[in-house]
DNA sequence: TTGAAAGCGCTAACAT
DNA sequence: ATGTTAGCGCTTTCAA
């Protein structure tokens, strides 16, 4: 209202509350009660009346109050999501997909963001719950114990995202972390590479990166014999850090033909990092990453990397909220990402010709 | 609840409502008062006595019901965050900021996307002030003229993001985007380049976008006394499109040698049909994006671009919308974009020679 | 087809 | 320091 923005009308009381369904019923001569069937259920109201109430509405700017509604025992029709992170797009493209689909079906979303920080996590499933919200959607699996103890006895339905964690709270739409860590070094190893790095930044909760590098460990002891060379820094990714790691672990081990990124951002850097140190890639090093960051064909070379189903997870996951919410049982969906092929593994050392 | 998951007890009552302060009140043999108070204020209530509450709120898994707490009276503590678009992390880190700030203020955000749709962004409004918000925190300024009506009526503190209107419905948190056009078209022109293009991706309603045209339209208007070519889409920006549309443009005007674009990832693609073209990269065309996308520094040639500061923005954001809830006049903050120069304009023809 | 009455769970006066 | 009493604005019976 712009406060002392010109002429206000002194005379007037100071703040008028909002109106409510009373101020337009009685403008209109009908009951409260009335007004609110023309909204919820207009089918029951006399069509002249319903008119004369619609326009009352709209010259009031009347806003329903959801905290009056939903208290008084109508659903608050709002889904709680708690992400890890908003930045770097990590999960936007999810949380954009469901929100549309949520929107489509009448609910509204409500996100926070815990930034891997596991106490804060509580304090947000605290938060969302507080709202009584129609269902909750939760990135990852492995959270704070109280808080999967206050999401279950709120038997509310809970969706978990991202991960595909064995001991799920409700229901999960996600993908296996493991098996993304073993595509990437399987490509590399498959591409002829025999001295493998993992280049990661790994923040302290964030276990889905964890398993993306245990993965990745199991097939090089596997498939080669020997350890995976790991370089990890407890941060957010960074075409910085990455190419400060890669110059760190070419001192160390100059040997090194293949380099497994965890994020696409990281291995943005690590190219940066070898072009400065005159590596070429893929011929002395590949590499490849994981996120499929739009700019990831735009590099020279193109960056490999593992594309994860975001959209599809966004999708998915509004699905099963609203089956659940129309009183199915839990669903599980368990995705696979996708390898995307481009020059920094390209046939970088005669690839499948060692197998 | 894992509705029907395995064995359930057909016994009991088939959904147990939330706990609320009466049942702990009943446990602890106290009035619902006191247990309320020992939550809102615990040194008015005796040492002893509040932990034992505290206990009894545990072991029920208390969660307090804000819908009830905010219908009588009590703020809900809730500020409505509504953004054009969460893809591409455009406005993710004003998002992180703002909204780890209001969290830190003991205010929960609630996200709302309206995706660039008009008839979308109303809805939006509407739900955001059905729940009673504490302030309402908005990207743009140019609003549909009933959501802007809504706003205002709701006497909630609005601030608007990003963009930096002439007249604003309350506060304002943003940058002057002509001058950032400006500042691109100067910055080529500086560098030498006298023939310039803009190529752009301009959603229906992205009038931030518009307007920054609009500047480095004039900016070559009047150095150069002639128009700047104009290349635009309807779309989101991305890499393909951005190489598409310069593929077009060298077509028609094969002498350009200097091209704004209007975000990073255009730009990536415009830097990636350059190569294929063959046109050397800043000497035959220099090229300047808008938006810092963190891969930017990791092109070859590195990108030249405008750094909005989106930290600021969130953090500027949050402490007016505390301030203005602490019953303070709106504010208005217009910030600087800073230009970063990279390899694609350094030097581009003679910088700076031909005055 | 419409209205009246009884809460939903909490906070904010008041009493005590 | 604790309890009592009234609502907040709406939905949901149930009557008319």
């Amino acid at each position: 209202m712009r406060r002392g923005s010109s002429h206000e009308p002194v005379t007037v009381e100071p703040r008028r509350a909002a109106p409510t369904l009373a101020d337009v019923a009685a403008k209109v001569g009908v009951s409260i009660n009335t007004v609110s069937r023309s909204l919820r259920a207009p089918q029951t109201v006399r069509p002249d009346l319903r008119h004369r109430i619609a326009a009352a509405l709209d010259q009031c700017n009347y806003v329903p109050n959801r905290l009056a509604g939903g208290l008084a025992g109508a659903h608050t029709g709002m889904v709680g999501v708690i992400i890890t992170s908003l930045f770097n797009s990590e999960f936007a493209a999810i949380i954009e997909r469901l929100q549309r689909d949520l929107s489509a079906a009448g609910l509204n979303v409500m996100i926070g963001n815990s930034a891997y920080d596991l106490d804060e996590e509580l304090r947000l499933v605290r938060a969302m719950l507080s709202w009584r919200p129609a269902a909750v959607a939760i990135v990852g699996s492995d959270h704070h114990a109280r808080a999967v103890e206050l999401l279950r006895s709120a038997r509310v339905p809970v969706v978990e995202l991202w991960d595909a964690p064995d001991a799920a709270i409700d229901s999960v739409v996600g993908m296996d972390h493991r098996a993304i860590g073993r595509l990437q070094a399987e490509h590399l190893m498959a591409q002829g590479c025999r001295r493998l790095a993992f280049v990661a930044a790994i923040r302290p909760h964030d276990y889905r990166a964890q398993k993306r590098l245990d993965g990745a460990r199991q097939a090089v002891r596997e498939r080669l014999g020997c350890a995976i060379s790991e370089h990890t820094a407890p941060t957010g990714g960074s075409p910085d850090l990455g190419d400060r790691l890669v110059d760190e672990l070419l001192q160390r081990e100059p040997g090194i033909d293949g380099i497994v990124c965890n994020s696409d951002l990281l291995a943005f850097g690590v190219l940066r990092g070898l072009h400065r140190l005159e590596r070429r890639v893929p011929e002395d090093v590949a590499v490849v990453g994981f996120g499929d960051n739009e700019a990831g064909s735009c590099l020279r070379p193109s960056l490999s990397t593992v594309r994860p189903p975001r959209t599809e997870i966004g999708r998915l996951a509004a699905e099963v909220i609203l089956a659940r919410l129309d009183r199915q049982q839990p669903l599980r969906h368990e995705l696979e990402a996708e390898l995307i092929v481009r020059e920094t593994t390209r046939e970088a050392r005669g690839g499948g010709k060692h197998p």
